[in-house]
DNA sequence: GTCTATAAGAGGATAGAC
DNA sequence: GTCTATCCTCTTATAGAC
């Protein structure tokens, strides 16, 4: 990918801290409660400098739910290189590093409920992309992982994989977190194992 | 608990109706985006009728939000009532019943991120009340399925609530929804199972 | 492309008649 | 208590100078 003129360069930088700022208020505040001019005063920034570059308050969101897909894409395709890892480990090693990035504040919540946000989204092709390839590599290793005797086969891969996409979610942690005497280490090992593991005491091998 | 006079109870279906109808809009679209103008056309009265039935947008989806609390309250009391019943059943029907709500359309998503909303229920009593009448009964099933080996006794109880209570804004229930391959009761069936007993493979008993 | 200033409109809340 | 009509604030979005 070329990296264009200086004058690009620096507009992409520019840009880039807008998402920036952008992800974290979603992650803080959710997409109805941030306002535009939070966002702008967060960057530094007048408000109508936001809109020469992104067309909306949808727009805005929908760029950095592009680039939170792009970093699990990132992962996931990190992940598939290393041959020594199996399909279970990898799906917790994803799963890890969602519940990771919600603990940090950097998880912007998604849109499930009725919102401007998800039509704009639905019609994103760079999201819609994003969304398939990850979704796709994942599937596969539930698949495989169902096979190897690691992921119950009896639940389809469809349910596996919402399961490991709501973590990212999970208002758990958070409470955990909310209560203050746990490391987030620690939140995040019981958030894991009551993921794949789940509530129930597990009978002796 | 004394009926009051005609008009007092006239006026208590009436209120209740106004709930009712907060309760499904919550669901349907969360406290953000449900705007007065829609209660007030989905219950069939004028804007200004419902501020002399509540003083604020935040305490029209409290008295919602506590409807629900009573409600999973009467459950618990229940449930109690069947000595015959162990705790990780009691704790399962619980989930279910959540789980059923939210599939029905009549759970209201609860406001984990900054809100207004959030403000006026940690000011409520009556919610903090019921949600801690709530949660000490379910601590105390919690407490006895893992003494008697049904629960993982290495996940704080607090873990195990929490897990819980999250099953009720839990995604996962909409997007198998939403594919429509799948009945309610096989959805159910689904998420229950790999919240207890996780997504891996159990061990061979 | 960045700014200041402002348009345009949605939505929460209320006035006042009945 | 219910209505119609209105107020007023907040928020998205844009106009127009530089």
């Amino acid at each position: 990918m070329a990296r264009g003129s200086f004058r690009e360069q620096v507009l992409r930088v520019r840009e880039d801290a807008i998402v920036v700022s952008v992800n974290r208020l979603l992650a803080e505040k959710g997409f109805e409660v941030m306002t535009v001019d939070e966002v702008a005063a967060d960057v530094g920034i007048a408000k109508a400098s936001l809109y020469k570059h992104f067309a909306s308050k949808e727009a805005l969101a929908a760029a950095a739910m592009v680039r939170l897909l792009q970093r699990a894409a990132d992962l996931v395709a990190e992940l598939g290189t290393q041959a020594t890892t199996s399909s279970i480990d990898r799906l917790k090693a994803v799963t890890r590093w969602a519940l990771d990035m919600q603990l940090a504040g950097q998880m912007p919540s998604l849109p499930s409920q009725n919102s401007t946000l998800r039509a704009e989204l639905m019609a994103n092709r760079d999201y819609l992309d994003l969304l398939m390839q990850v979704s796709d590599r994942l599937g596969e290793w539930i698949v495989d992982a169902q096979q190897r005797g690691d992921i119950n086969p009896a639940l389809p891969p469809e349910v596996v994989l919402y399961s490991v996409y709501a973590r990212a979610c999970d208002p758990v942690p958070g409470f955990l977190k909310a209560g203050g005497q746990y490391a987030d280490e620690q939140i995040v090992d019981w958030v894991l194992a009551s993921c794949f593991d789940g509530l129930a005491t597990r009978p002796a091998a």
